[in-house]
Formats: C-alpha cells, sequence, structure tokens
DNA sequence: CGCGAGCTTGACGTTGTTCAACTAGAGTGG
DNA sequence: CCACTCTAGTTGAACAACGTCAAGCTCGCG
C-alpha cells in the first residue's frame, strides 16, 4: 500500500485529529501504513450519501463541507477541516453512508479502513472513550443546528451562521468564504435569493462588512441578538 | 440505595436496552445494585435541557418525548419507549444536557450514575462498541429528522411522522396516539393550526383514518410519496 | 351545571420561494 | 484582441405556503 510518495505522516502529523493523540506510537505506525493519501481538486466529492461506508476520511489539508440529499435539495450539515473525520458515524452500526462530502479547496485527504479504526477502539480503550467523545460532539453541534433550522426564521439562520464561520470555523471577525451564496443558502435552508438579499441587508444595515467573498463582522452585538431572537 | 423495593431487576428485566445484553450477570449486578427506580405521572418531566447530566435514564415501562427548547417552542426530536437510553450523548463529553425529556404516559424510569456506564464502558469492550452502535444509530434518526423537517412542506412532514409513529413506534398500522395535537406539531415543527388541518385533510382524503387520538393507516402509498415528494 | 384545557375553523397577514430578467467576470476559441 | 459562452451573483414582482389571531366548540371533571 506505500506504493505511493506520502506527503505527510501520522506519528509527526501536526493536524491529526484529537482521538489520534491517545495512540502509541506503534497503533500511529499501523494506521500509517494502512492509510491511503489522495488530493482531490475544488469541488470533488470525497464521499457520496449511499455509498458504502468503508473508510474513515481524515482532511489533512483543506476544507470540506459535509451535506445531505434529498430530492435535488441539498442541505449542508457543517464545515469540516483537519479536526475532524468522517464516516466515524457509521461506526459499528452500518456500512452505508448517510451524506456526502465535496472539497471547498484543494485538499489532502487521508483514507484509513474502518476495520483498522474498530480495531483500534477494541485495543485501546482511551481511544475508544475519545471517538464516543468525538461522537458526541458532532451530535451537540447537531442540537445547534437543528434549532437554527427549524425554529428561526430567515435572519436568525443567516446570523447563526455567519457567528458559526466566524466563532468555530475560522476563528476571526474577518474571514475569506470557502461557500459560494448558494452554498450559503444550502447551510441556512432557505433559496440563494433569499440568502443573497439577507447578506445584502446585513450590510446596508452595518451589521457585517461583504465585499464577494471577503466577510467582516462589524456588530456582534446585531449578530448575537438576531440569532437569539430567531 | 437500596431502601426501596423496586418492580425490575437488571439480570431478569426483559425491557432493557439493547446493549446491557453485553454485559455480565456481575455487571448487571453492579448496575442494579447501583440504580433508582422511579415512578412519573404523565406530563412530568424527566430531565431537563441546562440540567446536569449525572444520570443515564431508561424507560422500564411507559413512554417519553424527548425535545429541545428555544424561545418558548418546543422542537420534539424523538419518542422514546423502553428501547431507548437517554443521556448516553453526554457522556465522555460534556455534563450539561442539551435536551430535556417528559413522560407521555404513567411510567417507571431507571436511574444509573454516568460514573457505573463509563466505567462499564472501560472495563467491557463489547458495552462500549455496543454503545457507539446506540449512538449511531441515534444519529442516524437525526438524520432523517433534519431532512423532513428542513427539506419537506408541512404535508410531507406530517406523512414522514405518521409513518414514524406507526412502523418505527408502534410496529402496526392502527394506532392509539399519546401525543396531543400540539404534541405533533412540535414533532412536525408547524403550528398546532397547521398540524390539525393537513390531519383533517389526510382523513378527509381517506389517506388516514382519525377519530381524536385513533389513527389508522388507509393508505401507506399516498403516505410513503407525501413523504417523498416533500 | 359550569369551568377549563385541548381542539377546530375561517379570515387575514407575513414570510419566504419562484420565476424571469439582468449583470459581472472568467475562461475559450478564432 | 475581441466576440462568445458559461457560471455565479443580483434584483424585482408575483405568488404560494404557512403562521397568527380570534372566535367558537367539545369533552372530561369537579
Amino acid at each position: 500500500m506505500n506504493n505511493r510518495k506520502k506527503k505527510y505522516n501520522c506519528i509527526s502529523c501536526p493536524k491529526k485529529a484529537n482521538c489520534f493523540d491517545k495512540l502509541s506510537k506503534e497503533e500511529l505506525k499501523l494506521v500509517d501504513d494502512n492509510r491511503l493519501e489522495i488530493k482531490y481538486n475544488k469541488g470533488e466529492i470525497i464521499c457520496k450519501q449511499g455509498g458504502f461506508a468503508y473508510n474513515i476520511l481524515h482532511i489533512t489539508e483543506g476544507s470540506a463541507k459535509l451535506y445531505v440529499e434529498h430530492n435535488d435539495k441539498k442541505l449542508i450539515l457543517s464545515l469540516l477541516n483537519h479536526t475532524d473525520l468522517i464516516g466515524l458515524h457509521s461506526l459499528f452500526y452500518n456500512n452505508v453512508l448517510e451524506y456526502s462530502a465535496a472539497c471547498l479547496e484543494n485538499s489532502y485527504i487521508c483514507s484509513i479502513s474502518t476495520n483498522i479504526i474498530s480495531t483500534l477502539i477494541r485495543e485501546n480503550i482511551e481511544f475508544a472513550t475519545s471517538i464516543i467523545s468525538t461522537l458526541n460532539k458532532d451530535t451537540s453541534r447537531f442540537y445547534n443546528r437543528i434549532i437554527s433550522l427549524t425554529q428561526k426564521q430567515l435572519h436568525g439562520r443567516l446570523a447563526d451562521a455567519i457567528l458559526h464561520f466566524t466563532k468555530e470555523i475560522y476563528n476571526s471577525d474577518e474571514i475569506e468564504l470557502k461557500l459560494s451564496r448558494k452554498d450559503i443558502a444550502d447551510f441556512t435552508g432557505m433559496s440563494t435569493e433569499s440568502a443573497i438579499r439577507i447578506l445584502k441587508e446585513f450590510h446596508n444595515d452595518k451589521i457585517i462588512d461583504l465585499d464577494g467573498k471577503k466577510l467582516k463582522i462589524i456588530s456582534h452585538q446585531i449578530l448575537e441578538k438576531l440569532s437569539e431572537i430567531g
């Protein structure tokens, strides 16, 4: 499996997901020997809803969107970066993926067989509890998403999205979005036109400063308020 | 802790959640010795969003609704019966609950300290993987819920709900709902009035037969179609 | 018998989508 | 270098979906 030169290796990889910190050097070596490193271009699909879930994916470099599809409509559930693993939700449950993921920029993805991960879970209880912790963190994000999407109106949903991007994804008030307007609409569960209209409204009302994909928060206070009142 | 007479005991309990099948008799004894059995009346709250998550709850008899609250509005995420455990999503992650649960009828609830469950997870890897499986099954239900709630219109959402109740909760085409009209609305993310109107529409169109809380499916086909087209 | 909670109905207003047209910018081939 | 095309982004108007409000109803219960 090691027939291609890899850019990273698991033992020294500075971007490995948290749960891998629980693994010994020998265990990391096992992962390293059994992974593939794949380069994807912007827009390419990493894994597909309805397909087999044989691998756990890790974004070593780049970023991706995770989404579910229904009748040609998409809902982006989350944005992924190197802190996330894709596919954990199929472990010990089913081997069919319930979501798709696609790259938002050119990315390097590590692919590890679920067998390897399952084996490590069975052999290293610290790793196992860390996986449970990771799963539950994901679920926690779901609760926030589902409240936002079902209980709030467009302005509240968009405020949530902007706060999520700046606080949790980029950790900066001034960001360069990798999402298209349609992606923003798919993330907030509204039509593209509505997303554009409200973004412009926020801009005109000096809540944000928006120039193409450059976004800067001007008033945290108003965004938080909009998020709260829904 | 054993100062009150209990109606059930873990070793012989016919209704224990699946993951407890992985425990030895000694381990089940440990659970049995460290649990409380509490009788709740219909409508009473079992656990509260924002409160501490010190216990894992199991519905030994009865049923409950699990919901999230935001600005006085509720969204019922799922209906619970004896196959479910409440509180697993806080394990190894945080000790604050992200949802509430309330009884839909008079119920017996077992309360087990998360410490006991954590210990068992660390000591019994089959139990641990079974917990992961349970968590992932829950997440899978979330995917369906979030698609239903965000991508479908009222008729599709209500069709989803009816199919869910009959197929997954009661496993019968003819059921006696324990939910009020408002609960149905909270489950499908619509106003009470809309829920009533569309239920009546389904009744008039001979898709279901509805008399108070007695519900019978007449046309699976149309319900499935409505669910599909959204 | 009267009270109150849950249920039901119709009228109306708001929210958000759809549709169609238009614009700007990036890539392509002659 | 200039049409040409293609895609993403933008705008306004019409329309549909859905919630809100207010009123009336029903049924169980004290």
